[in-house]
DNA sequence: GAGATGTACCCAATCGATTGGCCGACTGAA
DNA sequence: TTCAGTCGGCCAATCGATTGGGTACATCTC
């Protein structure tokens, strides 16, 4: 029934052999010496007419014939908990980048953040005997982690992290106090904070360092202001929303742990009669590809996401060739624009209300 | 060296055989009859035994060992421009989740809308022996899918449509009669369009949808009207820009063929000082998260993204059986906001000077 | 000239799963 | 008693690549 099937059937060592008059295992093996002088595998002469002949069919190995073989795939899966977020499908670009240069390939599974989706999908991976993992959705009280590590599963976890376990992060607690001073010295003194999921370590660091900040300059930030949320804009815009409500009066800045969140955050600061930039200021964070073209370009702290993720490759490498390894923590930078500009601040109407 | 690597190194058929006392071909047949009553596979006792044990040693066959029998490996490539493009990422959920559906994994790569990277990327693909194809960046006059076509190689396309192959896309055409429709209603008679990449059937269709309704309507667009662009909001800006310089004064309404393009535009209609709603009508393209949730909210054509990404599996499924198929397009609907609200065209200023 | 050392390859097992054939045992009918 | 027809399973080839272990012959050494 279903015999042919592809038909120009890729060709094998054995039709390379045969057209050679040499035995499959020389080919093999001349095709495996990368050094020009294989080691005894065959004669020169009989080298070049082998690379010569591959070349001319084209030949390329078999992976799953390789893999069988040789009990590598030279694949990794990558598991986030969606590619929709823009901040997860940038670091991907990252992974598949690093990956595709040391001739590797990716899955990309999204776990939508629930756990027994993340355990699944891993399950999914390792059938499929990926090399290795990336985790993008660690959450910070994880089992699934230890697991994998008892399990002897080679992994590292990419922008969140979890402490004991090699990952590649922003360094978010840096963020989070770049947010703090940035937002201080332009003069506010009162902030809410839309502070991301709680089991996420990007959120928790980014909102800790600011708190921290702002604590060593004098001002505590009492915890009616900091707003768990999900990370998308529907998330920033209750939170937002919330923000607005919240009693004692609004705050004059408002700090969202991602540039989705604050850009919902702003709609609904917008919705509410107040002018971003000028009645309040907002700080995201990742500086998205939008944050600088929005109707109000956003103020954000910039992680580099694509670094991120071509590191996440190279640390899994590393742990992959068996080297202990710890975490790797990128340093953010602030992107300053309108919606905390100076010249919003001294004319605050919110900042003299507060 | 490297002999044990994995620890508790997988149960085979062999491992299951040989604690059975059984023969390895016993095993794999009771495991593959799905009927519950083996066809003459082994006796219902014996196979009870091999299903039972299966479960306990909780066996999952060598996906590499099988796809060298069976020459299929369960998996399909997806090519897109980029994963950072919402749009894309949304459509790939798609995929992946009717892929799992009916248990195949899916391999993406960027191809970053180059020529060059889209026969890089589908070699690579069809190295890893995908089954098929799935190619969401087929440019117009593109020689890779007829190459891809004369080798036999099942795939089909997505998001972007090219006549006389199989495709899962919106019914752009339609679309951009739609956000046609609805500015003309608005009382607009002026417009300029940000056409997107013209090797895009997407901007290309939308455009000419556009351009068509208008025309039954009795206003023919001037080609300088119509500008092409990336699809990111940085393309965007740089098209509102343009927008605004054209000749003749600048048009009342503006459609996007892309929601980035869409709020990049926005962003340069308020750095010139009008109001997007108010002074100048913006219509975008896909209805992402994000345009509902903008400081000004987004009119938008709302396209099933993510349900087109699930009928491009379901068409590849077929193709791959070999069945004809054709063009499957979703019909799309118009989300109708603020940025082309009734209210703002009543009061439109630009309306009225132009 | 015996032994040592290389050179240039070939053999065959192996990875794990699949599958067309085949075989022995038993049943039932002629 | 015999023959055909299941039933229940086993055998062995096969997919394509890798690799430890040869072997045959040539050359070199003392």
């Amino acid at each position: 029934m279903n015999r042919p099937r592809k038909g120009p059937a890729a060709v094998t060592l054995k039709d390379l052999a045969a057209e050679l008059g040499i035995h499959v295992s020389t080919v093999s093996r001349v095709l495996h010496s990368d050094t020009d002088e294989a080691r005894g595998a065959a004669s020169p002469e009989t080298a070049r007419r082998v690379r010569e002949l591959a070349e001319r069919r084209s030949y390329s190995p078999d992976p799953h014939a390789t893999s069988l073989r040789t009990r590598k795939t030279r694949s990794i899966g990558v598991i986030v908990p969606r590619l929709s977020d823009l901040v997860l499908a940038t670091m991907y670009e990252g992974v598949e980048e690093a990956a595709a240069e040391s001739d590797y390939s990716t899955f990309v599974m999204n776990s939508h953040d629930r756990l027994d989706e993340q355990r699944v999908k891993t399950e999914i991976m390792l059938k499929r005997r990926v090399d290795g993992l990336i985790l993008g959705d660690v959450h910070a009280d994880s089992a699934l982690v230890r697991d994998l590590a008892s399990r002897q599963v080679p992994f590292v976890l990419m922008n969140r992290r979890h402490p004991g376990f090699p990952s590649s992060t922003c360094d978010d607690t840096a963020g989070g106090r770049l947010a703090a001073d940035h937002l201080w010295s332009m003069g506010h003194r009162s902030v809410g904070i839309i502070a991301g999921e709680p089991y996420a370590s990007t959120g928790l660091d980014r909102t800790s360092g600011f708190v921290e900040r702002w604590r060593e300059l004098g001002v505590e930030i009492p915890q009616s202001h900091i707003l768990p949320s999900p990370f998308d804009t529907a998330g920033g815009r209750r939170g937002g929303e919330e923000i607005l409500r919240l009693g004692g009066g609004v705050p004059t800045s408002v700090f969202a742990v991602n540039d989705f969140a604050a850009i919902g955050a702003m709609g609904a600061f917008r919705a509410a009669g107040l002018t971003v930039g000028h009645d309040i200021a907002v700080v995201g964070f990742n500086d998205t590809s939008l944050a600088a073209q929005l109707p109000i370009p956003l103020t954000s702290v910039r992680s580099p996401m694509l670094e991120i993720g071509r590191a996440a490759v190279g640390l899994l490498h590393r742990v992959m060739a068996g080297e202990d390894v710890e975490a790797l923590r990128f340093q953010p930078e602030l992107a300053v624009r309108e919606s905390s500009a100076p010249g919003a601040v001294e004319s605050g109407r919110a900042l003299r209300a507060g």
